[in-house]
DNA sequence: CCGTCAATCCTTGCATACAAGATGTTATAC
DNA sequence: GTATAACATCTTGTATGCAAGGATTGACGG
């Protein structure tokens, strides 16, 4: 998640800070909307507002947050627009991966995406969503490292946390689950056949599960998103 | 380019410093390796510090200079991994843009690539290089409004200004220019018919055009890459 | 002539103080 | 009771000072 931790271990109060929020907000703890001072969080990790500052920054540029001059900063609310970008993003990029993966799928990659799946399986009788979650990461993940593009995990990954924390109001999250598993052995298995376009159709499948969720949410929780503002 | 610019039309000192370092990056007038300094700027600018600190963690979060504490901040040489990264991303969405592009072109849709081909013509007859550039990123840009995806667009500026200033170095930039209107010919051609897959081929051909591009100047100019260092 | 060590300079990271504007509240006039 | 205006407060933007560590340069000993 963070592109711009250096190559120091110890890692700097903005690190630090940075970490922070981003799990408050992409887990949700922090709403859409929500207001967060400088000052309030400087407080709270006892530094100065400046580290905070620079936190604030790298958020922006996730577009997790919105700064604005004089006016207090808030967590980005969704917006339809940011969506479908990143939704189109995710589709090309791992469209891409999946045609590469079949590519260059072989026995000790197809061993890797049955291990995935077997962890994932077993997440899903454990009825363990937080497991689940970063298993998703991690199947993901599998799929670039065959596709021989271990880079692409990275865009993935952050057009994946734009809207993951949507996901998180999903109340139905576990029924969701199954689901998910069903299309990932798909996936997998078109990969492990070499069949470049039931991946692909597999895969935008896959993708199109977020968007029922999306538009179930959008109107559960309208106060959440930020459609007419045409301004960033 | 600017993506953390707010909605204020009085462009703030961060601002006016990111745009510049931008520019002077991306045209090579500072070269990979040169180091910056935040008070040699401050200075430049009649500011103080703070502003140009902020200035540099955004250009840090577009990968164009590297930030590392007690050392002297230094703008990022190429890296063959980066340029990797960012042609596949690049390949995968104009791959998905040209897709779309054939779905949903139409006739006002094909005389808007006929005009900006016109202009590249000129451009190419006048062996005007700079609006030639320019001419380039709205090829691509008309290109994606026709694919109804013009927020594709901007991924596609910021992964091709990684690597634009890389080509500035390209002395035959002259002689590479009839190749790329052709290169656009095709496209568009392939984009007016319909025909995705011939589009597909011909945007793909037009990106290979940089690999040998890049793969010569990489032997020229090895002291701007940076591959050995794994680390960031 | 060369290697090693030390000191000084230069770098960014962090803390603090001040400035300017937006927001919300409260008091006052009607 | 309501509307308006002034004020207090909270927000980020900027300037400046100090601290800690790397880099280079110089001197000194061999």
């Amino acid at each position: 998640m963070d592109q711009t931790t250096p190559d120091t271990l110890t890692k700097s109060s903005v690190d630090q800070i940075t970490d922070h929020l981003y799990k408050e907000i992409t887990s949700l703890r922090l709403l859409p909307g929500a207001r967060i001072s400088e000052t309030e969080i400087a407080q709270k990790f006892g530094v100065s507002r400046q580290p905070v500052r620079d936190a604030f920054n790298r958020l922006a540029t996730m577009d997790l947050i919105r700064i604005r001059p004089k006016k207090a900063t808030e967590v980005k609310k969704f917006s339809t627009a940011a969506i479908t970008k990143s939704r189109y993003i995710r589709a090309a990029i791992e469209a891409a991966v999946l045609r590469d993966a079949c590519k260059y799928c072989d026995v000790e990659a197809g061993s890797a995406l049955d291990s995935a799946l077997s962890l994932q399986k077993k997440a899903l009788a454990d009825r363990d969503t937080e497991a689940f979650g970063k298993l998703d990461y991690a199947f993901h993940k599998t799929l670039c490292d065959i596709a021989k593009a271990p880079f692409a995990y990275e865009v993935i990954q952050a057009e994946k946390a734009k809207v993951d924390r949507l996901c998180v109001l999903s109340l139905a999250k576990e029924d969701r689950m199954p689901e998910l598993v069903s299309d990932h052995e798909k996936i997998a298995e078109a990969v492990k056949a070499g069949d470049e376009t039931a991946a692909q159709e597999a895969g935008m499948i896959h993708l199109s599960r977020l968007d029922d969720t999306i538009a179930r949410i959008r109107v559960q929780r309208a106060a959440f998103f930020d459609d007419e503002n045409a301004a960033d």
